[in-house]
DNA sequence: ACGCAGGTAAAACGATCGTTTTACCTTGGG
DNA sequence: CCCAAGGTAAAACGATCGTTTTACCTGCGT
């Protein structure tokens, strides 16, 4: 069936774009073109419907995202944003939006986190030869930095954030 | 009257901790110790509320940070989060949270987030002796990046992202 | 002594929230 | 042929939302 894919991807655009709290299950049931009765009969409620959206971006981001190199990752959010819209990180806007409250959002916040750290510390490895902590969490701070900074200084923000992370990559490649 | 200061400071908690949406007007005014009369007495509505907050907000913010050197921003970012707890940036998420369809609202993000830039860009002349967009951009994603990244990775970003920000000016200073 | 500015407590407003229910199709397989 | 599965449209549920109103109290200036 794809009245999951139009349910979650109704839900996934308006979350994004008006706020989790803002956007109330009777406006997504008409944006999805499907009943109420439906709707709750595949999402369950509204928690498991975010949840469920969080996990699909989750997957959908990984598969679109390349760490295989530095320059790679900021080409991969670049290209992102410019296929997505500038809106910032849907994971950090949901837990802030529920207060870390409501434990199935939390579990897929964490876990989308939990995999963006390790794909980066695996980045690190791979081009510097060696574990490096500080350096990952440079790489994520200039990653989460452009993902928020764009959202009002514009795709500028995210090749300054790339000639960054690469400098950095670069002067631990050869020492 | 300390009347103002009680709900604004109530206002601020409670829009921080649980979002804004989710922070009805209800809990709100049992939280402040007030009357709903004199909450809309004082504040008008809800929206006029947020905007206060954000303003007010925005003068603390800049009242305690430290823009003369690279180090003492980042200095001033930690102590921030040591006395107010890791929650990530309150004006980005008031319009992720409003789509940034409340123009009251729109209006104080805008306007931090413009003096957060121009801070950033004299700190830029003052540290290196020229204006440098890049530069900028590159100290402003650090700094985004830490103020999101330590809600989930700690404190740790914060260094992370200073010593990343110190390299990048140093290297500026002396060609 | 009095009035009024400005506070409280509590009820009430209509709107909207998330969710469930009722009643009625449509459709493909035995 | 018909019946279960699964859809729609629409009404209804109680709760809660933001906001206003009613009724009362208090303290201060003249």
């Amino acid at each position: 069936m794809d009245i999951d894919q139009q349910l979650l991807a109704a839900a996934e655009r308006l979350f994004d774009r008006n706020g989790f709290n803002a956007t109330g299950m009777g406006k997504l049931v008409r944006e999805a073109r499907l009943s109420s009765r439906t709707v709750y009969k595949h999402a369950g409620n509204k928690n498991a419907l975010m949840a469920r959206v969080l996990s699909e971006r989750h997957r959908r981001f990984f598969e679109h995202t390349d760490f295989s190199t530095t320059t790679a990752l900021f080409d991969s959010l670049a290209e992102w944003f410019a296929a997505e819209g500038i809106r910032g990180c849907l994971f950090f806007r949901a837990e802030a939006e529920t207060g870390g409250d409501i434990p199935e959002i939390a579990a897929e916040v964490a876990a989308y986190h939990q995999q963006l750290i390790e794909h980066i510390a695996e980045l690190v490895v791979r081009e510097t030869g060696q574990a490096d902590t500080q350096l990952a969490d440079q790489i994520l701070a200039l990653f989460e930095g452009a993902t928020t900074a764009a959202t009002y200084r514009g795709a500028a923000v995210i090749d300054a954030a790339r000639s960054c992370a690469c400098q950095l990559v670069n002067a631990r490649t050869r020492p």
